[in-house]
DNA sequence: CCTTATGAGTTTACTTTTTCAACTCAGGCC
DNA sequence: GGCCTGAGTTGAAAAAGTAAACTCATAAGG
């Protein structure tokens, strides 16, 4: 019996990771994402090689993730700070789950080390409360559980054939 | 200026990338979560070379995001399959973060080939909508943009000292 | 009993990434 | 000119990833 299923590479999991898969990728979005901007902010935040961080930065930047923008310091020279763009910005839930995850089941002793929350950039309406991740399908159900879901081909899907 | 910094090393981010953000990790819990379970099945689906793939599978069970079971299919000797925990499988809103980030900004111009719907294992209720990662806070507000949420430190919090 | 087939790995040789440390480069300041 | 700083670049060594051939246990056929 012959059965069909999606080709795993062509999928967009696979073309998300190609961009933020790589050691550090990730990190340094999130730092970004923390308001780090400039190149010694990022090394000494996250303790990266000096070139793994310039080429990282350069993918980012080429991916369209992250900006290149020309800052100066009253009596200092240009230089060049990094930030994200939008694109950039939407990893964000990506890293909530991440940090869910690793909350949930490597937690430090302590506690959780982070707790994001909702406070808004103007503070006028700030809740401030826990956020977290939750799945919610188009008709409304939401917080579905991990068993809840399944994948199933969309328009660009690719098949394999297996015997 | 003193300011304080959340240490950006002692972080559940870092930690579950230390676990799951290996090369090709995420990709197998990804075909796991897609019925997956044979070193074969992963084999053949992600193209990944064979020792890297039983070291990585040895990985996630030492992890705790698989678990290695025997099997024996009927007139052939007992094998081991690799199934997903628990916690293996609370990794899905994370694939689903990386697949809808995917879709959004690296989108094959067909159109996304993997949709996930809301189907649960038991047909019953089959809805079949697609499902969408929102954050949300514990004050009910849903759907928050990246920009409304912020990083604030939490009882596992260490600081950094910065000039 | 001997040969072949199969799935699940292991080994080995080779290539690519990552790391670490030292070095360069372009101003600004004394 | 000499020194300082931030932002990289260079180069050598270590670690990780790749590809293909090989092993191992068992089953099935002759």
């Amino acid at each position: 019996m012959e059965t069909r299923r999606i080709d795993p590479v062509n999928c967009s999991v696979a073309r998300a990771l190609s961009v933020v898969g790589e050691r550090w990728s990730l990190l340094i979005v999130r730092e970004a994402l923390d308001g780090a901007r400039r190149f010694g902010e990022f090394h000494s935040r996250l303790g990266i090689a000096r070139n793994l961080l310039a080429t990282r930065l350069e993918t980012l930047v080429t991916a369209g993730v992250m900006r290149r923008v020309p800052y100066q310091e009253p009596g200092d020279r240009q230089r060049f700070a990094y930030e994200l763009t939008e694109q950039g910005r939407a990893l964000r839930p990506t890293l909530v789950a991440l940090l869910e995850w690793g909350d949930t089941y490597l937690a430090d002793p302590q506690g959780p080390s982070v707790i994001v929350r909702h406070r808004p950039v103007d503070d006028a309406s700030s809740c401030d409360e826990p956020v977290k991740v939750v799945l919610e399908c188009a008709a409304g159900h939401s917080h579905l559980a991990p068993e809840d879901v399944c994948r199933t081909p969309g328009p660009g899907a690719r098949f394999m054939e297996s015997s």
